[in-house]
DNA sequence: TTAGAGTAGATGCAAACGCATAGAACTTGA
DNA sequence: TCAAGTTCTATGCGTTTGCATCTACTCTAA
């Protein structure tokens, strides 16, 4: 077994408990995790993001986020416009109400996440931003 | 943003990034990889795992856990035991053949897990498994 | 300009998931 | 010793997921 290896195991197993440990917190509101993750990326970037674009943020295919897009517009929570750019694309953004249930969710959660993370010293902190960043980052095959 | 904010966004950024090209490799047979990470699990163990033990490490809820080891079963890669000494449980181990396939997948995809973080430095490999293990490690409330 | 290849997103359908809950076995305290 | 509470796994059921495929649009090159 490599240290490579060893890492991504630890890092999995990291994900999973931290994972399990926020999913647990009453903070979801009507959400599950998966939606406040769109919902998340979307309130992130400024301007409308393209279907194919968020789906590289989120661990989903793209059929399942395309209808739970379709859900999310029903809720009034996204909304789907027309890419004047391509006509087979899309563009979402959220509505109003969309961002104010993420900012609702989000405020008590990022506190959970604080508190969760805070055990590691902020130079471990800074470390583990920055290679998170380097790993994510390298695209090449 | 705390430090704290951006270091866990960027870690799940890292997982999310790397799990898609992971699934997207072709090494997976006939098994999923969530399918794949509970015989890896089991691999781990040499003892048999009770069901709750096996829940704390796959990201997954009890219910479908028990239902998937069911297919398991079915599928002769996994038999359930009754546990002598606590008549509610069950303890799970792979079959010689679960072991097989979990060995037969386990290696093609440790080699791309391997050249995944091989963009790392050896001293960043250890970083990231000793920061990983700190927060997975850090159980209470 | 247009045929063929490629890309974006939606949809049919079976499989898998999570929530709520059941049932059975342990534990605790009166 | 036994009732009340807890823990472990399984099951009913409605929802969500992924795979395969479809349609519509774009791009490329002859």
């Amino acid at each position: 077994m490599t240290r490579a290896n060893e890492a991504w195991e630890s890092l999995m197993r990291a994900y999973a408990v931290l994972m399990k440990r926020f999913n647990a917190e009453d903070v979801w509101g009507d959400l599950t995790m998966r939606e406040y993750d769109v919902l998340y990326t979307l309130s992130k970037c400024d301007g409308p993001l393209r279907m194919s674009e968020l789906n590289r943020h989120v661990l989903l295919s793209q059929p399942a986020l395309s209808r739970m897009v379709d859900r999310l517009v029903d809720r009034g929570l996204v909304v789907r416009c027309p890419d004047p750019g391509d006509r087979r694309g899309v563009r979402l953004s959220l509505t109003p109400d969309g961002r104010k249930v993420q900012r609702e969710i989000g405020l008590p959660h990022a506190r959970s996440v604080t508190r969760a993370l805070n055990v590691l010293t902020p130079q471990e902190l800074e470390q583990l931003a920055a290679i998170t960043a380097k790993l994510a980052g390298n695209e090449e095959k």
